[in-house]
DNA sequence: TGATTGGATGGAAGCGGTTCCACGAGGGGG
DNA sequence: CCCCCTCGTGGAACCGCTTCCATCCAATCA
């Protein structure tokens, strides 16, 4: 029995005799033999393995997205290898390194370089991005700036016109701009309706990890905000937390609406952006894996849509705080007229 | 310059000149040349990956122990490969084709067949077991049993009587024996207290993915439970739901203990059983690498502890609802002295 | 000055598969 | 009866790296 015949059976491939196949079938079986993947992988130049890249992958939303994309790889028998990305650093190599590794590559949330995505198309890797813009890939993506005038307009409806947004800092590391064109559907929406954009009720802070922060100094304001619109979910959610702690109600006291809608979202009862995440997986899965099989996808461009769900954290704001009198004290004149026009 | 020699620089191994290793690295440079990880997996007979094998690695609760997971190897420099099991099919093989893919091994919920563990050792991948216990390697456990004793203590104490446990079938398909450990304790409880077991307050579905049906069942009692421990907070969270659907008021008509302590259910204010879930997936990781560096981990057990803790889904049953006439009609003749011992 | 020693270097072997090519045997057609 | 095909099979070459061994050269020592 050579080698050859062997591997033929093991792959199926070409043609052996049944009692060949039979016997080597049985030696397998008794020595329990099972084929080295990496020895394979360097001879077909196939690893079986596609690799997603994603910053911070046990944050909600990425979670979120990697349910969609889960499922598809184990059953196209596809291994799921994730590349973690919690520093700068890592960044730098990442899109380096994968070239050997995967066979297709699916990033959430990141803008490669372009020069990587040179290397990788060169390599005949096929690539996905979710959540990310880019001319030359397939992507999968949603109108952020759409999203971040949504989630406004319903603050200015209610009759809100201090309206802070709470994002993170692009700070090209991520490359995660998805917060910043939120902040520019967010200004547009305030220009749109006449109320001029107030810089001191911009907070950006890294990795929106600093929710608590921006909470304190929108208090501290002079005049605060009587509405936030925070770029994500979870730091909506944490800058909730922290307003009650300082004995600020929600909605009462200050409306806050995220983006996202995450699990905890609907639990938390929070007014957001649903983007669906779960679903951007499964295209960009389904888009990778079409690509796997030769397809040309280069062109793809998935586009899903937003949705404004309005919970129990959003309300209009208290009497004589519509914020009109921009600088003015909080003269309590208004009556009990400041609803706007309710969704 | 001779293959070894290249060779030697880009891993820093043996003596080489400081004039040629400058020279090989100006050109690995100029050509933008990058290792085949695949190639030296093969040589090395290392790959630099550990896998984690888990089943649903979405669910919350698998998530958070690899949040404790993931940050370690990322700054040991591993890759982490995710073999997702959902299908009993994809169990079987796992295991083995691992082999060759991976330097260690973590499972997450499982019990490896003996087999399986065996070869692995013969092939020198060390494991981890985290959550699922062992005797012959190295397992990070919480007490099941005295998590089940807990709260059902905790419902006993609060004076309910009729107390029905909802869990996973073992079905032995992902060995997940957590849920039936679980159950043993609310037996123990139980007999302890004096409190007769019974059999149709005992609900077991699998994948704990029925909880609604579970609520229904339990409704359709001729006398319903006044208290629900479910095996885990997702089946608590879910089997709220439909209660609160069917009119139920949590906890004023039906009291719900979960377990595990997910971030959900911090938002949904779940009197639950705490289990360290991230510190398990550190714990874990710390014992896999310190193998991968030779020490002999495998006599290690790991031992993390429970918590109740009580937020606002049990309180006392409604008077005449103590379930002390265990089949007597709803009599409402006790008075509002139905407090037994509030926590 | 010749022998000795040790550091630097080149390259072959091997990791465990897949694939291609050559070869042999058996069968059908001329 | 011989030739040619075809099908089945064995094995060499190769995938890209690491590692060991042999070689070479220069410096040191006697």
């Amino acid at each position: 029995m050579g080698v050859g015949t062997v591997s033929r059976v093991i792959n199926g491939s070409a043609a052996v005799s049944e009692a060949t196949r039979r016997r080597v079938l049985e030696v397998v079986a008794e020595l329990g033999y099972e084929p080295n993947a990496t020895a394979r992988a360097l001879s077909t130049g196939r690893t079986r393995s596609v690799g997603v890249i994603a910053p911070f992958f046990t944050r909600p939303s990425v979670i979120e997205r990697l349910r969609g994309v889960a499922p598809l790889l184990a059953s196209s028998g596809y291994q799921l290898v994730l590349f973690d990305v919690e520093r700068p650093d890592q960044r730098t190599g990442v899109f380096r390194s994968v070239i050997g590794r995967v066979d297709g590559l699916l990033t959430i949330s990141l803008a490669p370089p372009k020069a990587d995505l040179r290397r990788l198309a060169a390599a005949g890797i096929p690539v996905v991005l979710v959540d990310h813009a880019h001319e030359s890939v397939a992507t999968v993506t949603v109108d952020d700036l759409e999203g971040g005038r949504m989630a406004t307009e319903h603050l200015l409806s209610l009759g809100h016109r201090r309206i802070a947004f709470a994002g993170d800092t692009d700070d090209g590391v991520h490359g995660a701009s998805a917060s910043s064109r939120r902040c520019i559907g967010y200004q547009r929406a305030l220009a749109d309706a006449g109320v001029p954009l107030r810089p001191e009720l911009v907070k950006l802070r890294p990795h929106g990890r600093e929710a608590p922060a921006i909470a304190e100094e929108l208090l501290a304001l002079a005049t605060p905000p009587t509405a936030v619109f925070a770029a994500s979910d979870l730091q909506a959610l944490a800058m909730i937390d922290t307003l009650e702690e300082r004995g600020m109600g929600v909605p009462d006291d200050l409306s806050v609406v995220g983006f996202d809608d995450v699990e905890l979202a609907r639990y938390a009862g929070l007014t957001t952006v649903a983007q669906p995440l779960e679903d951007s997986g499964t295209r960009g899965a389904e888009l990778l894996l079409s690509a796997l099989e030769g397809d040309d996808v280069l062109q793809a461009r998935q586009h899903l849509s937003l949705e404004l769900v309005v919970r129990g954290t959003t309300a209009p704001p208290r009497e004589g705080e519509t914020g009109r009198g921009e600088h003015g004290p909080k003269t309590a004149t208004d009556g009990m007229i400041s609803q706007a026009s309710p969704t």
